[in-house]
RNA sequence: GUGGAUGUAGCUCAGCUGGUAGAGCAUUCGGUUGUGGUCCGAAAUGUCGCGGGUUCGAGCCCCGUCAUUCACCCCA
């Protein structure tokens, strides 16, 4: 016996019967951005690191710290990819995307990776759903990417999640209330981390969780009110369109996010039971990141909403159906001639989900087999039945038996 | 990176003050001939995370190590 493998620490992987959870709540979250015309961006996982230090920014916890970063064989700094904003960005940029109508609308899902220290809903390797629309600055977009993302929610059928949303304005904004709050910061008395953390990004004390320093802070000056008044116009709007599409909110002018690119419009969606990992998902527009990744001058907004923990707020509540990958039919042979093998393929080349109960095992056992599948119906197929053409279908929630042509049976399910 | 908790059958766990391992669930077979979900019977499955130490003897004690997990930090 050689060495037994394990998976590298903290990579999140699934495998059945949960896997069916992970892409049903997948495919949930993905639907809604189709539905609006987004469009697919199947990108690498990744990229050139230089991509990330300037994208994501250089006094980000992710760049300074959580990169995966390595050198390839033609000595090139190589880092898997954190998050999925900047990668999109490159691509638009590369492949002139922007060069036709505006805005640019796609959607992004994959594996991500953060070399954190791994917790509940924290993985080195973890997936994300986006989408990302580049080049109009309307409020009207920014009120859909948010409602998408809500209705990807809803369609999983989460209810115990909330919308936290502020504006962070644009520079002027931002520059008014920085001299303000660095201000009030140099009055107080931090700890020599948090002085330092003041430093690179003083909003980041918002974020702070320790009950003295929200205290401390609760007198801090807050970015909402130092928008300017187009910023202020521009959210306002957002905050109406939401109000008319009934999507509740939480005005949160506290709200920090991680990334340096985010101006204006910025949002989290969290939920209440998953721990101290509670968002699952935000985002937020980038007035400068095209730019500054060396595209033209134009604005964007998107999101990236964690499947991973969206299936356990999923489960936490309880609404994951338990028969996500059951069968239409299950086929029991009792011969070996492989006619059930044939009439499976004639049936799921019509659609129908049919699976066979391999190998030469006792009906008993066969039945035990079609039972925990989860199968609607249930087939014997034996020479009687080849010979004859039809066949006894048995449904399992009740033990009705109905006969039918085998030739039939494609009509019988569709 | 920092702190706490935990590592015993596939899963969830029990194992009394140290005497070389059990339960439930799951799995397979059976309870007479081709029909599941309940019930009954039987079988299979473990280098008790790994390495070292103490001891006549360690799953239980000590040290180390690895891993898992929760929290801080940060975020999806």
């Amino acid at each position: 016996m050689g060495k037994q493998f394990q998976a590298p620490k903290g990579v999140s992987e699934y495998f059945p019967p949960r896997s069916a959870g992970f892409e049903y709540v997948r495919d949930c979250l993905i639907a809604p951005a189709k539905l609006a015309g987004y469009e697919l961006l199947e990108l690498p996982a990744f990229e050139d690191t230089e991509l990330f230090n300037r994208g994501v920014g250089e006094s980000t916890d992710i760049v300074t710290k959580e990169m995966y970063t390595f050198e390839d064989r033609g000595g090139r700094s190589i880092t898997l990819r954190p998050e999925g904003t900047a990668g999109v960005m490159r691509a638009v940029i590369e492949h002139g995307l922007d060069r036709g109508q505006l805005p640019v609308k796609v959607w992004y899902a994959g594996a991500f990776f953060r070399a954190e220290r791994p917790q509940k809903g924290r993985y080195r390797q973890f997936y994300q759903v986006g989408i990302e629309a580049i080049g109009l600055d309307d409020p009207l977009i920014d009120a859909e990417v948010i409602a998408i993302a809500d209705a990807g929610f809803k369609r999983v059928g989460l209810k115990n999640y909330k919308l936290m949303i502020t504006s962070l304005g644009d520079a002027k904004s931002r520059a008014a209330h920085k001299v303000d709050l660095v201000k009030f910061l140099k009055g107080q008395k931090l700890d020599e981390a948090t002085a330092l953390r003041a430093e690179i990004n003083p909003l980041r004390i918002f974020d702070d969780k320790r009950e003295e320093v929200i205290a401390m802070m609760a007198k801090a000056p807050l970015l909402i009110d130092y928008l300017s008044t187009e910023s202020k116009t521009h959210f306002a709007k957002v905050c109406e369109y939401l109000d008319g599409l009934g999507i509740k909110y939480e005005l949160a002018p506290r709200l920090v996010r991680g990334f340096d690119y985010y101006t204006g419009t910025t949002f989290e969606f969290a939920h209440n039971d998953l721990g101290a990992q509670s968002a699952i998902g935000g985002g937020g527009r980038y007035d400068r990141l095209m730019n500054e990744l060396g595209g033209q001058d134009l604005s964007g907004i998107g999101y990236g909403l964690g499947i991973d923990r969206v299936l356990l707020a999923a489960e936490a509540e309880g609404i994951l159906k338990s028969d996500l990958s059951a069968p239409d039919l299950f086929l029991i042979p009792l011969g070996t001639d492989g006619s059930a093998l044939k009439i499976a393929n004639d049936l799921r080349n019509e659609n129908v989900k049919v699976e066979i109960a391999f190998g030469d095992r006792a009906l008993k056992g066969a039945m035990k087999a079609a039972d925990k599948s989860g199968a609607r119906y249930v087939i014997v197929l034996g020479e009687a039945e080849i010979q004859s053409g039809d066949v006894e279908i048995k449904a399992m929630a009740t033990g009705k038996v109905e006969r039918v042509r085998i030739a039939d049976l494609a009509k019988f399910f569709n």
